[in-house]
Formats: C-alpha cells, structure tokens, sequence
DNA sequence: GTTAATCTTTACCAGATCTTCATGGGGGTT
DNA sequence: AACCCCCATGAAGATCTGGTAAAGATTAAC
C-alpha cells in the first residue's frame, strides 16, 4: 500500500529512535528531523501521509508548524497527530483547534501511538481535491504547482492570499463556503480575524478577474461561491 | 450546517447530561440512550454523524457495539469516539483496534471532549453525509452544498432563511416540526423571536416554491412538515 | 532603516431581509 | 349557528448584510 509515508519532528533523540523503530516494524516509511524549522520543509517537500509532531522544538514551535502547515493548500490535508509533554486540558484543546487530528501525552506507549496512527490513517483520504495541478474552469484556469492564474489565456497577477481563496473556491466549485470555512482554510485555523476581511480579498479578485469576475458569486446569508459556466 | 448529529451511549445519567448540555451548546443535535442494545438501534435508525460511546454499558458491552457498527457497511463510516473508566494501555489499543476513531478515558473535562469531536468531525464528510447532501423529494430539489433549490428543474431563489427552513423540514420529510422547533434551528437558540415569524416565512416559501408549494402543510395547533408526494 | 506591497480593520451606505403587528378568514367545537 | 382559536396575509419598520473606499497594521523587499 501506498499510504505509509510517515514524517516524525521531534527533537528528543531516544523518543525518534523509539518512534522509528516501531512504525518501520509496522511497515511504514518514516523520515524526521530534529528541527521545527525543517520539519516544515520535510514535510512539504515529502508530502508524507501522517504528519507526528512534538510540541517543544527548537527552531520553531510545534504549534507554528502546525498552524502553517494547516494553512498551506498544499499539504493541509495531511493528519496530524502531536505528542507532548504537556498535558494540561488546555493545551490538548489548543492542540486540536489547530488543526491536528490527535494528541497524545508523553509519556506514551509505543502501542499506543501505532494504534493511534493507525486510527487516523484509516479515515482514508477524505479529499477529492487533492494533488489536482490544474483546475480548468470555463476561462479560468488555476495552475497549482506554479502558482498562476489565468484569465482567456491572460496571465493575471493574484496575491498569496487571493490565490488561496481562489483555489480554495475552485476546489471544489459549485459548493458555497461561508466566510469562517474560508477564513480557517486561507488564514489558518487559530488565527482570529474578523470575517468581513473575506469580502476585500473577493472584490480584489473580483476586480482582477476581469471578465470572469462573475463567476465568483454571492450567497446572501451564507457566503461565496465559484461557479463553472458550463 | 448538517454535519451535526450526535448519539451519545452511555449509562450514567450525569455524564450524559454533561455532554448533552455542553455539545447542544456547541450547536450539536444530541440523542442519547443509556442501554447499549437500543444504542445499536438508535445509530441505525439516526444515522448520526459521531458516535460516542461508553464500554461498560448495561445490555450490550460497547466493544460489541463497535464492532457491529464497523461491520454494518450502512453505518461503517460513522466515527465513534470511546469513552471509558478504563485507561490501560492495552484497553486504548483495543479500542483504537476495534475501529474507534479516538479514545478518551475517563474523567475528562467536556471541552476536551468538545476539541475531539471537532477534529474528529473535521476529517471530512463521510460517503454517507454526501449522499444527504442533496434531498431529493418529488419535483424538489435540494442541493445543501450549491445552496439551491430547484422545482421542476427550474432554480429559485431563497434567502437564508427560507432555505434553512425548507432544508429542516426535508431533513426528515414527513415529520411535523413546531414553530419553536424551527426557530431554535433555523435563528438559533436563545434568540427572542415572536414564533408567528415562523409564518411569515412560511407563506414566502410556499409562494416561490409554486408548484410545490402544496408540499408544505400546516397541522393545525402543531406546526408544519413537508410531505414527500410520492 | 526605509519603502513598498499586502493584509486587516473600520465606517458608511444602499438594498435585502427579517420581524412585528394588525386584520380577516376558516375550522373545529359546543 | 355562534364562538374561539389558529393561521394566512399584507404592509411597515427595524435590522442585517454585503459592496465599497480608505486608513491603519503588518510583512516583505530593498
């Protein structure tokens, strides 16, 4: 099977031992780092099928990697399962809200984690938009890997942001999002931002998009969506 | 939102209406049952979108349950969340085994739970909550993702509200939903609202819905459902 | 460190929507 | 038939929502 590619960020040497050893005897494919800030990288270079994460690392916070890896399109959609030292109810329930699929405490039976692992592999992938490079969309076209959006052939210049709402929108078009499903999916989950900000990220695109300004439509009440002029 | 029903299985009054409290607060739609045969029953017939579920239950043992959801291809892909007194190692492992998709070990405080369920709920919808994205019942049409309407192929316009409505009442089609019922759904709990409001919206849908309007019907010192023609 | 770009917040307006209220009609009951 | 509820209906006022522009905050670039 092909859904074993396991990334492991985690700074405590004995624990990655442990964690590797385990999981190769389980048959998966496991890669990891000590440092949070190549963690990211890992991860987004690897784009493995379970993501577990330490809390406490140096280079970056646990939380961060989380958040920003929740955050990016590209590799949202990898579970997360976070181990820590810290147990405490409040930190489990920020752990989650971040986005991660699981949290364990430390210190953690081996058997445990597996099962764990296991339980969130299971759940199988739930998205239809995955990996999908090119969205084509009456005279939008949406270049994933490079970034680019083009308009009747034209090449037109989105931001970071703009790209993320569109393709988010694109993803699966026809389907209304509200502003919060939006926010969570652009800005990141945890990060708290007033809803109203959607609405000029859409008229800058609205704008840009020119002639195809129209397909991104306004459900009163509810939120946006994009639609396919088929 | 329709990703919000919840049946809870769990023999202990108090825990139960902790839960029940804390995740109706959370906008969730909660039945529950204190014996673990009904419990099967209760899942078959509601088709929730998560179970939770205690192991040491009168009537049935809750691994048994379990195990019977997962092998039952109709509810298979619900997810279940155990809850139990027993916290040893091998116990989670079983659990997790059986097919549960998070395990929590008693006591726990309700907003971890709450974050659990989240994730849990998160991971995207299951075939099943597909399929009831869309409600089909004589010449109507509803299409929850798209939030539109059709009659006899033909698409109209409701406002929020309206849909909402119209959405609760084909939720369970035939079923006879009071002016409170809809309101607490549809404007949320806890907001003061006259209830002969219910009316008004009523009289708009039945005029938009044209054909169809005759599907609405009143029950006189009750309120009103929606009747499938067929 | 300064500048420029982008993101976020805020405020206001117009229009859509929601809510209330008053009135009248019908159904069921006695 | 008379009565009492309950519902349907129309209209008016209050509220909400989204579009828009512009200013403030943050980030990246130089």
């Amino acid at each position: 099977m092909s859904r074993n590619k396991i990334v492991v960020i985690e700074d405590e040497p004995d624990i990655v031992e442990v964690l590797s050893y385990n999981l190769k005897r389980e048959g998966y494919n496991v890669s990891s780092t000590l440092r949070g800030d190549e963690g990211l990288n890992l991860v987004r270079n690897q784009s493995p099928n379970l993501v577990i994460l330490d809390l406490m690392l140096p280079g970056m916070d646990g939380l961060s990697i989380c958040q920003q890896l929740k955050s990016d399109s590209l590799v949202r959609d990898i579970p997360i399962i976070i181990i820590s030292a810290k147990g405490e109810e409040s930190d489990v329930v920020i752990g989650l809200e971040m986005g991660a699929d699981d949290y364990l405490t430390k210190p953690f039976s081996p058997r445990e984690l597996i099962a764990r692992v296991k339980a969130v592999l299971r759940r199988g992938p739930t998205q239809e938009d995955k990996a999908r490079e090119r969205i084509l969309l009456g005279k939008l076209v949406i270049d994933v890997a490079r970034h680019e959006v083009n308009v009747d052939d034209e090449l037109i210049s989105l931001t970071a942001t703009e790209f993320k709402i569109l393709h988010q929108l694109a993803s699966q078009s026809g389907r209304a999002f509200t502003r919060e499903q939006l926010l969570n999916r652009v800005v990141g989950l945890g990060v708290v931002v007033v809803d109203r900000n959607i609405d000029v990220h859409i008229r800058a695109l609205r704008k840009k998009l020119g002639d195809a300004s129209d397909m991104i439509q306004t459900i009163r009440g509810v939120g946006y969506r994009l639609v396919d002029p088929k």
